[in-house]
DNA sequence: CTGTATCCCTGTAGATACTG
DNA sequence: CAGTATCTACAGGGATACAG
């Protein structure tokens, strides 16, 4: 981005906007776990052991810019550690991604060709500051 | 779709299963048009100006698919009066609607460089069955 | 009036190899 | 341990023209 220009970003409404933060294929599980404790990237490549290297990269570098998620680097030196966490802002969005996730588990109840893993009980933890 | 296959549908939580449903670049809109009244195609797209003929009626028919909204024809040959109107199940989305709304718009309230044209007052008619 | 059929462009994500 | 650099693949979306 040559220049660092401010490009005004427009939105017909709120839920766009929201919808801008947390879509994406593996933000809402990143958020899930975030929602429990800060984390290491190991121990989310082991959460996610099918994500690649440059994705989670990638998802982690959005969450942080949109300020869901901060980034602290711990050591001078490789090998480094490296911690996310959940920000304030991350968590004012508990209760949007509790009542998603218990909309998406009432329609899987009545339809029988899909199935949900885990419930919404995994972002509950997401509101214990 | 060659011998209508059901391919069970995995999500790992709720939360991907809703976004599956309400992300798509024109649907928030759609909805919240939908929201005020059943639509004809023509009322859509002068509400949507500058959507293209295919996409309208590519995220109408996902929302069909997803029964969220409903499609009915009306005439025996063209022109025809074809009607979309919200479902319960659509209407159901209601909450989860208003709540990223209002999100998106505190949200905005914090960065200089965001605008939201439409307030969650747009998403409030489809509360009143 | 509505909807289909093409063709094309771009963004997002995956695989793999490499660096500090 | 964490992250970058390429290259590739695919789906979403857009423009246009055509059909019932």
């Amino acid at each position: 981005m040559l220049g660092g220009h401010h490009v005004k970003k427009l939105y017909n409404n709120g839920v766009e906007a929201t919808l801008g933060v947390i879509s994406g294929k593996w933000k809402p599980q990143l958020l899930c776990h975030l929602g429990n404790r800060p984390q290491r990237t190991c121990d989310l490549r082991q959460a996610l052991p099918t994500i690649s290297q440059k994705v989670l990269t990638q998802q982690l570098r959005e969450l942080e810019a949109d300020a869901i998620i901060t980034r602290r680097v711990y050591g001078e030196r490789a090998p480094f550690k490296v911690v996310y966490e959940l920000t304030d802002l991350g968590r004012s969005l508990g209760q949007i991604l509790i009542q998603m996730s218990l909309w998406g588990e009432q329609r899987a109840t009545q339809l029988p060709d899909m199935e949900i893993r885990n419930d919404h009980a995994g972002f509950t933890h997401i509101l214990e500051n």
